[in-house]
DNA sequence: GTTAGCACTCTATGTAAGAGAGTGCTAATG
DNA sequence: CATTAGCACTCTCTTACATAGAGTGCTAAC
């Protein structure tokens, strides 16, 4: 356990580090933050620190730098329960309701936000439902053989695509076959569909098999397009100022397959999940903390959205402005989905 | 006018220095080239090159490096003819045809791969219509007051919009309404459908107003959303070792604005358009060069893709890999747009 | 338990020297 | 007259070394 000094030795060096991305030394600590201690009293407990495995020396002489367990330290005592500013929130509820009332706009104004305000690279994933049900089929004839299948599913999401009949059908076939399908499907996941006694006429059977195509597709990539912004920021930290490092963040983040698989972890449990530095799968993320959340409506409609930084991270910054954001498109979403109706 | 000797001279080094990323100094020519020429010859010859402008020299002593002019000659002269060879467009063709048969997927999948193809950033955008016209209308109920709106344009492009009504409407309103509005819109553009005269149901003129207000800004965010590709291929090149180098050209390739700027004058003319250095009418982009095209349906549909990377880049594979993608998309988009029927 | 004092360590910075690459010029050559 | 050999010169890059500065660990005194 660690004594309240030493916590508050800890929270220092990290809160210095993480604004001057310098070793922190015992006398600079004495000189700015007033301690009626002396220099050799905090190089004692800085030993004592080290020896515990909080903080790191890079040499003999250097000053201490946080260690990941020392960066752990400091957000489950001392950067939890940081909050936005009131001014902060107003100035982003108004941002939010001047755009499109569109999930798609929400979504990618939140990454652009989140990005800015944390000064790192944000991550917001489309929201999405447990499975997706069918709301509404049309069929529209573009030429002879050709049609254009629209599926509407719930949370107003739209799917296309493209179906080539092996002979011509008119308009009317199509909207005939529009009403017959809405019927059957309207509401159901694609399991139930599939499972439907067949007997249709040939040209609707290939339909709804257009449909539980799209719908398997559609359940299956489940995150599939994150949006993830702010590269711009983060790589104005100096810890990317070599390009080795710089390029394995890079390559990581493009290839979005590392936040892909992130996801899914995060909208297990509620709250603000913290990752720092070495607990990340990656090797290539061994030097980033990501600070992610889900929100959405619990039960019906998952998104997940936060931050990823080098662990030198003003995390509770991060922290209030993810659990922030999570709230703020929960509530967004929320609303879109039950309606504007009962305020 | 460059002589023979000079032009070849001056391809060795650009080429050479395309490469390596080295200055070439004129002994490293004769011993790679084997050409019938002592290094003092080309030494004079290099003189010239230097005092017409064609290359360029750090210090006094260091070997030649092309200068924007130098590789502007470069490229007319020597570069434009390049094609990729036959067994990688099999291969791509290949590729395409095995996504999905859609727009969207294609555009992607062109940018991702042309970004391979060079090493450098790709960008892509979605083609689009010079005006866009109402292929379908259709409404769907999702609450008592709530409606969603399909928009159906050509080129299968679709939009949604969510409509709220003063009152309550039904599914059967909204199906009457669809078929009207579809009769009174189809095929035309959205100054048209404003122009009808009025006399609409109150909240057909709702939907009307939505139609149009989708329409414009369908119209007006001309390339909204280019893929922009492979930063990480980019970044592994030298000339973004240096933080500064690299974060200007990031933070503008994120932004975006530069690039959508840059492509309307792209769709003017035919063929493939070569922008190096200077002429970049960003600071930012002065050390990097942009190949690009224009792809789709002439008069109907257009679309822009290209290349940017720093100015030494290989231009003779870049030309030609702009080239080929542009013609594959225009294919697939032709193909798509035409209907497939007619082979 | 705390602190002053001091020797010690390591980095960062600046300077100097030498190697290497490449040039420009001059004079000789075919 | 174009070409070439030869050579002095220039500039960078690397290595080595010295120095200043920051910071520590330890010991002895308070």
């Amino acid at each position: 356990m660690l004594s309240g000094r030493q916590k508050k030795i800890l929270q220092i060096i990290v809160n210095e580090y993480i604004s001057t991305a310098q070793p922190v030394g015992s006398v600079s600590i004495v000189n700015k933050y007033g301690l009626k201690l002396s220099s050799a009293t905090i190089r004692n407990e800085m030993a004592r620190l080290e020896e515990l495995g909080y903080i790191l020396r890079r040499h003999v002489s250097g000053g201490g730098v946080p260690s990941d367990r020392g960066y752990r330290y400091y957000v489950e005592s001392l950067a939890r329960d940081a909050e936005v500013p009131d001014d902060e929130r107003l100035m982003l509820l108004h941002l939010f309701h001047q755009v499109e009332r569109e999930l798609e706009e929400w979504t990618h104004l939140a990454a652009v936000i989140l990005a800015r305000m944390v000064n790192n690279v944000a991550v917001v994933t489309f929201p999405k439902a447990g499975e997706c049900r069918v709301k509404h089929v049309e069929l529209v004839s573009l030429q002879d053989s050709l049609a254009l299948l629209l599926l509407l599913l719930h949370e107003a999401r739209v799917r296309q695509q493209l179906i080539f009949f092996d002979r011509a059908v008119t308009q009317e076939e199509l909207s005939y076959a529009s009403r017959e399908l809405n019927n059957l499907f309207c509401g159901l996941t694609w399991p139930q569909i599939a499972a439907q006694a067949a007997g249709l006429p040939l040209f609707q059977e290939q339909i709804k098999d257009s449909v539980v195509q799209l719908m398997a597709e559609e359940d299956e990539r489940a995150y599939e397009e994150p949006y993830i912004v702010g590269m711009r920021h983060m790589l104005t930290q100096p810890e990317f100022e070599q390009h080795q490092n710089m390029l394995r963040v890079v390559e990581l983040l493009e290839s979005r397959d590392v936040v892909r698989m992130l996801i899914p972890s995060v909208l297990v449990e509620d709250g603000v999940n913290v990752v720092i530095g070495d607990d990340n799968p990656e090797d290539a993320m061994r030097g980033c903390s990501m600070i992610m959340t889900r929100y959405g409506v619990p039960g019906e409609i998952n998104g997940a959205l936060g931050v990823i930084g080098p662990t030198r991270m003003h995390y509770d910054r991060a922290i209030s402005a993810v659990r922030y954001m999570g709230s703020l498109m929960s509530e967004l979403v929320s609303e879109l989905y039950n309606g504007p109706g009962r305020q």
